[in-house]
DNA sequence: AATCTATTGCGACAGTGTTGCATTAATGAA
DNA sequence: TTCATTAATGCAACACTGTCGCAATAGATT
């Protein structure tokens, strides 16, 4: 199954990468040039999570974000970092520090969801 | 605003009281002997939770879950620990460990939800 | 230009979260 | 015990997201 370009793929990895946070659907689709349907930005958002373009975390608000992924001291860090929700401006930011966590003996973790919550630096 | 004591309520509190991990609100009717609406469950939830005998976190899967406030080592522990869902058995359990956090000046963190996500114990 | 099939749009549905409002019942006062 | 107050409930309804099937569209390759 091979990929291909279209302008609305590039639409969605515009608003993105301009923005530097993490965004919900909906507000990708606000920010778009173009207009897409939903079911489509659903997709196309879910085939870059599968190529690993982008990730994907669910805040404390039940909803689905996504972010380019982030570099931080040019190394490209994966899922393990936590992101910040900001209650005041609605956006979801990368945060450079790394999940330190123990497990008890014989729990195997395969993914991570880490959202602190509350005001980033412009809001507070 | 004066609480009361209901049979709802507490057949909710006991089911989360007997099973020792977060539940959602489906989880938590289907488990109830008396029956009880979905919005009377929602909002006995958030009152426990603004009473603070029990905690919200919110999955990956964007769900709700509730768990009755655990203690570790004699030390309650509140909202600042990590939570794990395990994939096979759909429970949501509370670890021990505290989430060791850093946040860049002048962030202000109001609240934490730490989800890691895999295999439990028993499944694994 | 023709073909193959990835991508899209539309429609539809399920599940959750959430709230308004009339009714019921727990609690303290008489 | 009875009554009055108002917290708690049940019901209905809605919004919003996530998700998928299917027919139509349009990249990519020959």
């Amino acid at each position: 199954m091979k990929r291909r370009n279209t302008a609305t793929q590039e639409a969605v990895l515009a608003v993105l990468a301009s923005k530097r946070r993490a965004m919900s659907q909906d507000a990708i689709i606000k920010q778009m040039t173009v207009d897409a349907d939903r079911a489509t930005v659903y997709r196309i958002l879910n085939r870059f999570c599968e190529d690993e373009i982008v990730h994907k975390i669910v805040a404390d608000d039940g909803k689905q974000y996504f972010a380019v992924c982030v570099k931080c001291d040019d190394v490209i860090i994966p899922g393990n970092h936590f992101h910040f929700r900001c209650t005041k401006c609605e956006t979801i930011e990368c945060l450079p520090s790394i999940v330190e966590y123990s497990v008890p003996e014989s729990y195997k973790v395969e993914n991570l969801n880490c959202v602190l919550v509350g005001l980033c630096k412009e809001c507070s």
